[in-house]
DNA sequence: TTAACATATGTGTTTTTGCGCATGTAAAAT
DNA sequence: ATTTTACATGCGCAAAAACACATATGTTAA
């Protein structure tokens, strides 16, 4: 049960829960600056939040360079898939403008 | 956001889940001691995690004589219908044999 | 090699949460 | 009328969580 309620603690704060949902909402990896920059959050807790996140299994990472892209973790489990498809529904308008923010972010991305 | 936010919140915790969890998959309103009994948990915990729940619009109660029942509240949104969805998929093994003791005690329950 | 950038983390502080105890209220039983 | 049963809640405390600030590590750029 203790997996299924740190997956509910980690979805229970703004900045977690707004990453998560970028994350399902753009279908990209994206870095920690560029969600420092689309949530404007202090570098410090986005990262913290992240670590929480990868602790309850919801994201992963993978380096670049000096840059560290997180990404959802693929789905195994009806539970997540369910959860997923959850944070899906929750409408843009409620969600400060983030997603605006992150596609014009992402746009302007160099190739 | 917030709404969604107090969901999740409310479902984080081991007794909150649980009382959700029993509700979801026994088909029947139930009270407060009957609940206190299953879990083996104090009942001004669980009043106190009832009336969470119940901010967080997960539960609804209903006064009859001196007992209060708890069930759910009836669902509206998608995000609900798909939490409580994935609330469904935990198994009972992970429950502690709660929904076990839980059905012996409702076929005690006099008519 | 030094500077700038990207990310992570140690430390102290404040806020939030959960718990135990005691107590309050209302209905039912005696 | 008093006691018992069922439930709710105020209070104080301890543990956990979130935050701000400073700093450390690694990586690329100058």
């Amino acid at each position: 049960m203790d997996e299924h309620i740190n997956i509910f603690k980690a979805l229970s704060d703004a900045t977690r829960l707004k990453i998560v949902w970028l994350l399902t909402n753009i279908d990209e990896k994206i870095c920690v600056s560029e969600i420092v920059e689309v949530l404007d959050e202090y570098q410090y807790n986005v990262s913290r939040h992240l670590k929480i996140l990868k602790k309850a299994n919801l994201v992963e990472e993978v380096k670049e360079g000096k840059w560290v892209f997180y990404y959802l973790t693929p789905i195994k489990s009806e539970f997540r898939q369910l959860i997923q498809e959850a944070i899906k529904t929750i409408p843009e308008s409620q969600m400060n403008n983030e997603i605006h923010k992150c596609k014009l972010l992402l746009a302007e991305r160099p190739k």
